[in-house]
RNA sequence: GCGGGAAUAGCUCAGUUGGUAGAGCACAACCUUGCCAAGGUUGGGGUCGCGGGUUCGAGUCCCGUUUCCCGCUCCA
């Protein structure tokens, strides 16, 4: 993983997030629920607007690629099948000696095993706590009583949701394989240790397609998603500079995967390089180990060649808390206006990605501006979200704008009355253009979509 | 879960040997100005994370607890 070139931005982007209402903590007047987030009125439209991206992507511009909104409570043999219940479930020990914690069954790692004592010759005992498991799964109960047989759980992943639907999607679809299943849904980990804002959260969103294709073919198409992947990073404003490939190695590889590469964005500061979305080759594991644990077929039948077979699956799996995380730090600016004193701080936000796309200023409230500026907004509001402000210095109102990635202002003042004329300003140039009123709303949607 | 640090206004912080909480910015209203954070007047906001204890009196001292940050461990 290379070190981050890029400067920490995370102290002020939580601070900004909170006052501007992007994020807020989970439960705050209560003292705050540990590593849960709740988005606000401006956060919801960035994470809606990046899950609507990935979405109009992933399946809308796709005819082999098919949407599903599978239930967050499935079935527990389902963990069983999968892996989780045995996998995700660790005993630990603490030692009080060297503060290090160990996996029980690999305590060979201890590390004051080797450290010297400064006895000489001496070596520190690692004084062991007794072994506690740990299940990275939420646990409840499905029905009134609590009973070891009604025990369901969060799912800790989408991905399963999509595998036990396989037959039903492709049946009903009459999709041929190679197809894909997209979804985006709430997922939950009781992370050992979350934290870093919205990046590890123990209730968080993910944004998956499984991708199924005949053995053989999928390293082909392995290599497909790598690329497309990366391109759809980058096209929704992510510097390429910010962004590479992080490749597992064999030891590194999951229980279930062939092939492994992470996409990861920078961070910055101690942060760094993080993961933001997986490209996995499952093979057939997963279809596979569902068959075997619920007794059902799980095999595509080839018509025109005749065969039945288990497909492979590639996965590609985004954050989209992530996401939106790496989007605003990418975003994130702080930057000296030529012959102004005081610096702007300005989200840099890909136009589609932010949550207000133009704001209409009345320059003063005078002489019929706030009306004909209210009946600008009112109009423009039928096609994209449209800010309304008519206080303080029309300096201000732009750097508020420009503070939460507004790409476009419009102002409305005493000649715009009398001919009919307002100024576009752009967020990132901070040219600005002098056109008529009824050419606003395409204006901006040419430029909005462009 | 362990060790260390932290928690005071929306944000960033100050608050002396314990004596009834402040600043800047932000926010609201009005005046003035009118295209890149101008100025003026006024105002709203805090049981100092929470719960105990010591004390005549606790933001300040002690104990517990919650949350956040750093390190360890884990990470599908």
């Amino acid at each position: 993983m290379p070190a981050s070139t890029q400067p920490d931005v995370m102290d002020k982007l939580v601070s900004l997030c909170k006052r501007r209402g992007f994020i807020f903590q989970s439960s705050e007047i209560y003292g705050g629920t540990g590593s849960v987030w709740d988005y606000g009125p401006l956060g919801v439209e960035l994470k809606k607007n990046l899950k609507d991206a990935w979405w109009r992507s992933m399946v809308r511009l796709r005819d082999d690629v098919v949407g599903l909104d599978a239930a967050i409570l499935m079935h527990p043999r389902t963990w069983e099948a999968s892996g989780h219940v045995a996998g995700f479930t660790d005993p630990l020990v603490d030692c009080k000696t060297c503060k290090g914690r160990f996996r029980a069954d690999k305590l060979e790692d201890a590390r004051c095993h080797q450290k010297p004592s400064k006895k000489p010759g001496e070596a520190e005992q690692c004084q062991l706590t007794e072994p506690r498991m740990f299940n990275l799964m939420f646990k409840t109960f499905m029905g009134p009583v609590e009973e070891s047989a009604s025990v369901v759980y969060l799912r800790p992943e989408t991905a399963q949701g999509i595998f036990v639907n396989f037959l039903n999607v492709q049946q009903s679809t009459r999709q041929k394989v190679p197809f894909g299943i997209a979804q985006i849904g709430k997922a939950f980990r009781n992370e050992i240790t979350p934290g870093n804002f919205i990046f590890r959260t123990r209730e968080f969103e993910q944004m998956e397609m499984q991708f199924f294709v005949e053995p053989g073919t999928d390293m082909e198409w392995f290599e497909f998603w790598k690329a497309e992947r990366m391109k759809w990073h980058q096209a929704l404003g992510l510097a390429p500079e910010r962004l590479n490939y992080h490749q597992h190695a064999g030891t590194e590889l999951a229980h279930y995967a062939r092939a492994a590469f992470d996409i990861e964005f920078d961070f910055g500061g101690t942060l760094g390089f993080q993961e933001i979305e997986g490209i996995h080759n499952r093979g057939d594991f997963d279809l596979g180990r569902h068959q075997e644990f619920s007794g059902k077929k799980l095999e595509y039948f080839d018509q025109p060649n005749n065969k039945r077979y288990l497909p492979c699956v590639i996965e590609t799996s985004v954050g989209a808390d992530r996401s939106t995380l790496a989007a605003l730090v990418n975003a994130y600016r702080e930057e000296t206006v030529e012959g102004e004193d005081e610096g702007r701080t300005v989200l840099r936000l890909h136009p589609s990605l932010a949550p207000i796309k133009a704001a209409v200023f009345a320059l003063t409230k005078k002489d019929g501006m706030p009306d004909m500026a209210h009946k600008l907004a009112s109009d423009l509001r039928q096609f994209f979200p449209v800010d309304y402000d008519e206080t303080g210095s029309i300096g201000k109102r732009y750097r508020r704008q420009d503070e939460v990635g507004t790409p476009f202002c419009i102002t409305v003042d005493t000649d715009s009355v009398k001919d009919g004329t307002v100024t576009v300003r752009d967020r990132d140039t901070l040219k600005q253009d002098r056109i008529s009123v009824d050419a606003v709303r395409g204006y901006l949607q040419e430029r909005l979509h462009g």
